[in-house]
RNA sequence: GCCCCAGUAGCUCAGGGGAUAGAGCAACUGCCUUCUAAGCAGUGGGUCGCAGGUUCGAAUCCUGCCUGGGGUACCA
């Protein structure tokens, strides 16, 4: 990318510099800092390193960058360099480098937004995870649309990205799902079962009991009743799980695994971590429980492991899942993505991994701060339990799949939002996700317009309108963005890139007109069709990446 | 009490050591005989929560305080 190699050059004119006795000797910051200035006036890239040097190389900043721009080394995109008080450097693109890239990115093999500097590393990305006691609600959305996006930007960043859904089908939320379940069907046959106290009250189950009613008659009540359970339980996580999948692929969402938690319980490797932890004395009974000595390992509190009641808790769980992950599957590094209300876990698991032997450095939590929902200015409460719900299918029925994820995306994880649904609907007009799309479209619609003209051997090199220029800039940024993005884990910076990218399109619409009738006008419009072709490619990726569609036409 | 996140334009939010702090929406002014006006161009709008500190330089880092949200369970 062009920021490294800017780096890179800039190191290199400082130790010529040096070498020539033109700067004295000192070392080199790291990493060089490079930036895309705010003001266009100055340039399209900077470095501010010659105020840092002034102090070490005791010359002023102006001194010192005169020097290190007499010793750049030829760059053959960089036109100009110069210098700028109190003492920036500023880098000026070619005009003809830039209009080369539009042949650049049309080549077959030009991997748009495609990335190698993850260098094909391991990365597991687990989001939304839900507990699968009914349908998602929409305080999932925001975890599916950040895992979701978080993993595509790695891998466009050229990591080996696996998507896993963790399925909580062993804990106690199941076991009074499994209750509810039973008592919802054996209610619709007349039998007087209660729902537990702190069972799921939505309708849903009610709808589903009566479902299992219906297609399985008296079956489950002649069984014996724990069997009956367990057997009405099974269907019911069956239901939630078809359900949940289908929720998720209409805001194309798709996993690569989808991992049982009962699963590390049946094929042992729960007992095995159990043992492991007993062998580094990690843990230790009290008050008739198993605790794991966390406070040894920086946490501020021990946490029980096995509970008094009996059977481990959720945490005894996630032991054994994160060891399957980073030993028995080997993952270089694993993406927890989690809610603000879980945060308070994060120590005890870093604890975890010291005691597992694996350096908590793997382990990684992107915690996102709650959406609260509202519509027509009231919020809305989000309570699973009580049933009173607004569901992740609804949100995408009212909103759409693209604007759902456009919007959450579009703010940072560590940012509180608000999510007005009737505003969602009602800004449709002025959505950026339309203003984005439609510059895609805007494209389809001229290429369209144009099929009767063959630009294959256009010549960009006439490509040197501001407008033309101004939008090849945008175009080139992508690959940075995505670095950001993915050393970030930071998505929502690909809303604002993409947000800029079509507004140079539009802009560029507005001031150069590609198809015309004109024959003086042919070699333009070859170049310019050339141009809006690779625009076209880069929006479709970005867009890709977002989990967004590209459409030819609106 | 302690821990985490946030507080930037009327509203929603970017920016998280560097140049004159940005965008969208809302407001206002222009622009459709022209490839889609779902668009373009422009104007107004700011003590970056408050107070100290570090630094050549602070919206950005540190400390304290204020406000909002979350956490602080043998629930997940």
């Amino acid at each position: 990318m062009l920021d490294a190699q800017l780096q890179a050059a800039v190191a290199q004119a400082i130790r010529a510099a040096q070498a020539a006795g033109h700067l004295p000797a000192f070392e080199l910051p790291s990493p060089i800092p490079v930036e895309r200035p705010k003001q266009a006036s100055a340039g399209d890239y900077a470095t501010p390193v010659c105020l840092q040097l002034a102090k070490v190389a005791r010359q002023a900043p102006m001194a010192i960058a005169q020097q290190i721009a007499r010793h750049m080394p030829p760059l053959d995109f960089v036109e100009r360099v110069d210098v700028a008080a109190p003492g920036f450097l500023n880098f000026w693109l070619a005009d003809r480098w830039l209009a080369a890239q539009v042949d650049a990115l049309l080549q077959p093999d030009a991997a748009i937004g495609r990335l190698q500097t993850g260098a094909g590393a391991s990365v597991q990305v687990e989001f939304v995870s839900a507990n699968p006691t009914g349908p998602l609600h929409v305080g999932s959305a925001r975890n599916a649309v950040l895992g979701d996006t978080i993993a595509s930007v790695l891998d466009a960043a050229g990591y080996a990205v696996q998507r896993e859904y963790y399925v909580n089908d062993a804990g106690s939320r199941i076991r009074l799902f499994n209750e509810t379940l039973y008592a919802r069907y054996a209610q619709a046959l007349g039998q007087d079962v209660a729902v537990p106290e702190d069972g799921y009250h939505g309708a849903y189950m009610a709808e589903w009991g009566a479902d299992l009613a219906r297609e399985h008659g008296t079956a489950f009540l002649e069984m014996p009743n724990a069997a009956a359970i367990g057997a009405v339980g099974a269907l019911g996580l069956q239901l939630v799980l078809d359900g949940a999948r289908a929720d998720l692929a209409a805001m194309a969402v798709q996993y690569d695994c989808w991992f049982s938690e009962q699963s590390l319980y049946d094929n042992g490797q729960y007992d095995k971590v159990m043992q492991l932890l007993h062998a580094g004395g990690h843990v230790y009974d009290q008050d008739g429980a198993t605790w794991f000595r966390a406070t040894a390992l920086g946490d501020t509190k021990d946490e029980v492991i096995v509970r008094t009641v009996g059977g481990p808790g959720y945490f005894a769980s996630d032991i054994a899942y994160h060891y399957n992950k980073f030993v028995e599957r080997g993952f270089d590094r694993v993406i927890d993505v989690w809610g603000a209300d879980h945060q308070g876990h994060v120590p005890r698991m870093k604890a975890m991994m010291r005691a597992l032997g694996l350096d908590p450095e793997r382990l990684v939590f992107v915690l996102y701060q709650l959406v609260t929902l509202k519509r027509a200015g009231e919020i809305v409460r989000l309570s699973k339990r009580t049933g009173d719900t607004i569901t992740l299918r609804e949100v995408i029925d009212e909103v759409g799949p693209d604007a759902v994820r456009y919007f959450l995306l579009s703010r940072s994880a560590d940012s509180q939002m608000d999510f007005d649904l009737d505003l969602a609907k009602k800004q449709t007009d002025d959505n950026p996700v339309f203003y984005i799309q439609y510059a895609h479209a805007r494209i389809c619609s001229i290429l369209r317009r144009a099929t009767d003209v063959n630009w294959a051997d256009g010549d960009v090199q006439l490509l040197n309108a501001e407008p033309e220029l101004a939008l090849i800039r945008q175009m080139i940024r992508l690959p940075e963005v995505i670095q950001l993005a993915a050393d970030n884990l930071a998505p929502h910076h690909l809303t604002y890139y993409a947000y800029e990218l079509a507004s140079a399109l539009h802009s560029f619409y507005r001031d150069c007109r590609v198809v015309s009738a004109e024959p003086a006008d042919l070699e333009t419009s070859q170049a310019r069709l050339k141009l809006i072709s690779a625009c076209r490619l880069v929006l479709a990726r970005v867009l890709e990446i977002m989990g967004m569609s590209a459409p030819e036409q609106m």
